[in-house]
DNA sequence: ATAATTTACATCGAATCGATAGGAATTATG
DNA sequence: CATAATTCCTATCGATTCGATGTAAATTAT
């Protein structure tokens, strides 16, 4: 129940290439150290979120990265998606163990319960877009105080 | 952010606890071939469950385990601590890595995020007492219905 | 005394995770 | 065309976690 570096360090990444927005397209590189994050793993990151179309590439000499969507299109749920894999913690009746419900309706019990959980997070992660946390992050004077987006 | 099997290995075992009760404790031995669980496993958990105080345990020959507390006083948040340990997703400014939001104000909305999440899965937690589930199990005559407790 | 049980501790194998490395493909620039 | 800068692909490493097993000691009714 904790958020991968993964998550992270690519909710960090689009949230540079969003709020510092620049002509030309900005170098894993640079990114790395505008952010203080490891190099190689950066890049295996954007290259993830470029399979999954958030992100542009640019290859070559003045080559980069930019954000392929309008930043409102983005939500926190496709970052999820990206990085973490999908979203479904309980499998009940299908998948290589079987029906599993069958045994005992407990069960079934706590895959409902693992539904209801999985449509919350989705729920939440998807309230969040990048553009929202963009502009939280503007308005930030006091350290600790707005939620930035309860709907 | 998925559920361990130690989780849902605890989960099963107290909804038999509760849901199956018994003049005499349940032994881990039972109980394991009941959930069709790995024995030694199982009582690593259980043990720890008891550490946490929702079980007791009587050792010798007739011994085994019972609930300690109400099932109305156990929610699943009770169950998480002790199997997932915290749930804190998100160390900013204390914590081994000092002050992250220091850096960039970018850090500081990853982490309201965070808590907006940690906050939105322990109150869905705690919403889920083992009473509730174990109602809904004996209410099972549909695979997949009612989401049993949606406040 | 014996059998059944919890309890503590040690370890194991596999998987995952964060991170690093080398090198190939691509592209602007000189 | 050559070069430098960059993305991209793949392999691997070390550490940690996770699920699971094993051994042996402590406890207790019979």
């Amino acid at each position: 129940m904790k958020f991968s570096a993964r998550f992270e360090y690519a909710l960090l990444a689009l949230l540079y290439l969003k709020c510092e927005p620049d002509e030309s397209p900005i170098s894993g590189r640079v990114l790395s150290e505008k952010l203080s994050l490891p190099y190689r793993f950066l890049e295996q990151i954007l290259t993830d979120l470029k399979k999954a179309g958030l992100v542009r590439s640019v290859r070559g000499y003045h080559g980069g990265y930019r954000l392929a969507v309008e930043p409102e299109e983005i939500s926190l749920y496709d970052v999820f998606r990206v990085t973490e894999g999908k979203l479904e913690p309980y499998n009940c009746g299908e998948g290589e163990n079987g029906d599993r419900c069958g045994q005992s309706h407990n069960m079934c019990v706590i895959s409902s319960f693992y539904d209801d959980i999985k449509d919350t997070m989705t729920n939440l992660l998807k309230s969040y877009t990048l553009d929202k946390l963009c502009q939280a992050s503007r308005n930030m004077g006091a350290p600790k105080a707005a939620p930035a987006a309860n709907v």
